[in-house]
DNA sequence: TCAATACGGCACGTGCCGTGCCGATAGGGT
DNA sequence: ACCCTATCGGCACGGCACGTGCCGTATTGA
């Protein structure tokens, strides 16, 4: 077979990232090295600075790895509880351990290396909002919602607070709190002053 | 004077914030090493170590001194207005050179290091939320915001936008996002479908 | 004048960096 | 069945920054 040079060497790229994923967990990304992960991978640090040219790098390949299932919404005519099941969903994973940490760590590098921050974008962060938005131009294309919603906007006010939760007060994300983010979006901060 | 010892004592602290900007912002925040620093500011590395356990608190410590004006919200009876005022204030100062990049680099070092999280938090972070939500809270006092708005989540509905552009698409904080987000938050995203 | 404290300079051992070199190994081409 | 070549693991290297000792000095308050 003809794919055995192939296969061979993806069967290397896999340890070495699940190498890497495991010592970020048991120590930080922070303390993490390549020399540690080539010996954790059995490899040689020649075969990982063959395929990455930085920590960084490896790490976002390694992190980005994890994201089998994608992350796509639905659309069953309801696009508050489509948004609000991917954003559950997406919080339940990047909120909590084990991708939390891992997640937060790989933003945190962004800040020190453009080259991962534009990685990270362009394989993560831009496909997702592209979903996100797909699904609001369809809400607004069904007349769900109105014609001069700010869709950009919008997912804007949807992501910013669950981030700046993750990133800043580092608070939970919990459901309650992505369901007043939505309300608050979709209804408004103030709905309707009730009648009370 | 008995102050000599104390003043000498802040000299020096000083002088090592000031070389720790200084090469920051010349290197990069990730290539900035302790002893670098200690050679830039005519001092030993003992003289640094002895005020700072790491150099994500050393950072953090030179990074909040030039917080010298402070950003407290004026209340001129026109709560948007004001906030207008004070995020535009910030977003030039913490979203451009050169306190931009120093201030991302911090964020940064807090994913990694939750010392420098935690006192981030407590000496910048929660500090500005509290004058922000004080401002609100009187802007509900005085009956120009409905009784039953949620002010935190006003406020993260706020920052998070903000804080995403700074730190995950890097796109620049305008003027007129500003404005977008204060008219979302405090007039809908969907303000009463207007004639036209 | 004297004792105490903080200092600058220097050197040390350690850990990891990124890069060479080597001999071994495993596939593919013929 | 053969060799050729790319890739591999292992090892060693120089370099850098770490954090910590030690030493002689300077500044300060008693």
């Amino acid at each position: 077979m003809t794919d055995s040079r192939a296969s061979r060497h993806d069967n290397r790229t896999e340890a070495i990232m699940r190498a890497a994923l495991d010592l970020a967990l048991e120590v930080g990304y922070a303390k993490l090295s390549i020399e540690a992960v080539a010996t954790r991978a059995g490899v040689g640090k020649h075969t990982v600075y063959r395929r990455w040219s930085s920590r960084g790098l490896l790490f976002l390949d390694a992190v980005l790895s994890l994201n089998t299932g994608g992350l796509s919404h639905p659309n069953t005519g309801d696009v508050v509880a489509d948004l609000r099941e991917t954003m559950t969903k997406a919080a339940n994973l990047l909120g909590h351990p084990p991708w939390g940490p891992l997640y937060q760590a790989l933003i945190g590098e962004a800040q020190h290396d453009s080259e991962v921050a534009a990685a990270l974008n362009r394989r993560f962060i831009e496909p997702q909002t592209a979903d996100t938005l797909a699904r609001l131009k369809a809400a607004k294309d069904q007349g769900e919602i109105a014609p001069d919603f700010d869709l950009d906007l919008a997912f804007d006010m949807l992501s910013g607070p669950l981030y700046y939760r993750l990133l800043i007060t580092q608070q939970p994300i919990t459901d309650d709190y992505i369901d007043r983010v939505l309300q608050a979006v979709f209804a408004g901060m103030s709905p309707k002053p009730q009648t009370r």
